[in-house]
RNA sequence: GGGGGGUUUCCCGAGCGGUCAAAGGGGCCAGACUGUAAAUCUGGUGGCAAUGCCUUCGAAGGUUCGAAUCCUUCACCCCCCA
């Protein structure tokens, strides 16, 4: 049995348990079946959630049996927790469209083909939609003294903020939660949940009706919530949200994103999310530390990452695309070429004929581009040195666009500043 | 109910009859530096057929050769007294 906590712990995704003595040792002794729930938030899963699903992928490969729990209950109802105000409800038709995107996300960071380890996915509407709500309230609800729900955090933080103010329905969900719980319990001797360190209340409730209900005594430990070095949380663009989906997140940009990571917080990043060995990330961290221009951290975290939530494919297209975007200028590729590394790339069409004669004005590409809000300020970024065509710079605003300064065989590449890039496709 | 103050360009905030497309700061954009980092520095920041023209200072009217600036009405916000 391989020491799964020292494991997580020397990778810093242990921020609390339940039982700091005796889980530990738990855990080497025999195999556990080890529990985390996702609510289908929205239609993809995103960077936030892969701590958990990281956390559920080590207890599997350490020999334990994780269980991805799809939250088609919950998700009905809302966690107040982590939230400073109540949240809409959302549709069944949105609800059952989310469960369907987050379904196949959750299985493709487990095993199910591990023997008696295999991963297990449920979700809690299964057991929960049959509950009637007079049965719930007896079975359940007697269990939940209110003067220690409102004791857990989301639910009195909720209610010091006057404005925020909380739903029964909200501050009903860690009766739901921890029912998931004791049902995982009784049908697969589930007995340790994992989370966010948000999740805390909700999994201390489950371990309360356990041992109120079954007098059995279940375990919990959460991790820490993934923020940088100034305490922001990450995962985050300007565009929102790191998603898993590459049709909301490209792989390019996800890619991006891990090589842009600050020095102070890629390291601490490679252990979260790469199944690299200690002794692997402690020699990359040196030689990052040796060149930090170079950023061999972050090209590693960056690959690593993105094979694993993109695979090898996802992973080649967001190299070559990167290839080009830092790279010299831009010639001898074909359209389909260029449609795929500027796939992010917003493009528009004009026709062909704009082209013929004594050509396209510069300015009013990129203007039509949709690189400069008017004419005016494409001057302006031709004067200021900040216009590009195929990543050649254009200086005279005078310039005339013909076919010959195509890239591929319909299409050019128009860049303002460092990385603002757009197609223009002439058909 | 009475009295006072406010509403300015993306945001904050000056302006209080012409020299105002409107100070300053923030943000944002571009450039330099650099490690596709942080910090810093420089320039820019209403539109256009551009030594000019058009639109903009809560809304609508009015005074004036001329208004963001004065007057009237309306809307919204804030403060004080009741």
């Amino acid at each position: 049995m391989q020491d799964v906590f020292a494991e997580l712990q020397w990778r810093g995704l242990i921020h609390q348990t339940t039982d700091d003595e005796y889980l530990p040792r738990l855990l080497r002794e025999k195999p556990w079946t080890v529990y985390a729930g996702f609510d289908p938030t929205a239609d993809s899963l995103h960077v936030g959630h892969l701590m958990a699903l990281m956390i559920l992928r080590r207890f599997q490969r350490a020999g334990h049996r994780p269980i991805a729990l799809a939250g088609g209950a919950t998700g009905m109802i809302g966690d107040p927790s982590g939230k400073s105000e109540e949240r809409k409800l959302l549709s069944p038709d949105v609800l059952q469209a989310n469960l369907d995107g987050v379904t196949p996300q959750l299985q493709k960071f487990l095993d199910f083909d591990a023997g008696d380890r295999s991963a297990v996915l449920v979700n809690n509407y299964d057991w929960m939609g049959r509950f009637g709500y007079l049965e719930f309230l007896r079975d359940v609800g007697k269990h939940f003294p209110v003067n220690v729900m409102l004791a857990k955090d989301s639910v009195r933080s909720r209610l010091e903020n006057a404005e925020a103010g909380l739903s029964y329905t909200e501050f009903s969900y860690m009766l739901l939660q921890a029912y998931d719980f004791v049902n995982l319990l009784d049908n697969y001797d589930c007995r340790l949940q994992v989370g966010g360190s948000d999740q805390w209340g909700n999994i201390t409730a489950g371990i309360d009706l356990a041992r109120r209900l079954r007098g059995v005594q279940l375990y919990g430990a959460t991790c820490p919530l993934l923020e940088n070095r100034f305490g922001q949380k990450m995962g985050k663009t300007e565009a929102g949200a790191l998603w898993l989906d590459p049709e909301k997140t490209s792989p390019y940009r996800f890619y991006q994103y891990w090589i842009n990571l600050d020095d102070e917080d890629v390291g601490k990043c490679l252990r979260f999310f790469t199944d690299l060995a200690r002794e692997e990330i402690d020699a990359v961290s040196a030689a990052h530390q040796a060149a930090p221009e170079k950023r061999t951290a972050q090209r590693r975290l960056a690959a690593e990452l993105t094979r694993l939530v993109h695979g090898p494919e996802g992973l080649q297209a967001a190299e070559q695309a990167t290839d080009v975007f830092f790279g010299a200028e831009i010639h001898e590729l074909s359209d389909d070429q260029l449609t795929a590394i500027f796939d992010d790339v917003p493009s528009r069409e004009l026709p062909r004929s704009r082209l013929d004669g004594a050509g396209l004005d510069i300015v009013e590409a990129l203007a039509a581009a949709g690189l400069a809000k008017s004419k005016g300020e494409a001057r302006r970024i031709i004067g200021q040195g900040g216009a590009y065509i195929n990543n050649r710079r254009v200086e005279n605003p005078q310039r005339q666009l013909t076919a010959a300064d195509l890239a591929g065989q319909s299409v050019m590449v128009l860049r303002t500043g460092k990385k603002n890039y757009a197609l223009l496709r002439f058909l």
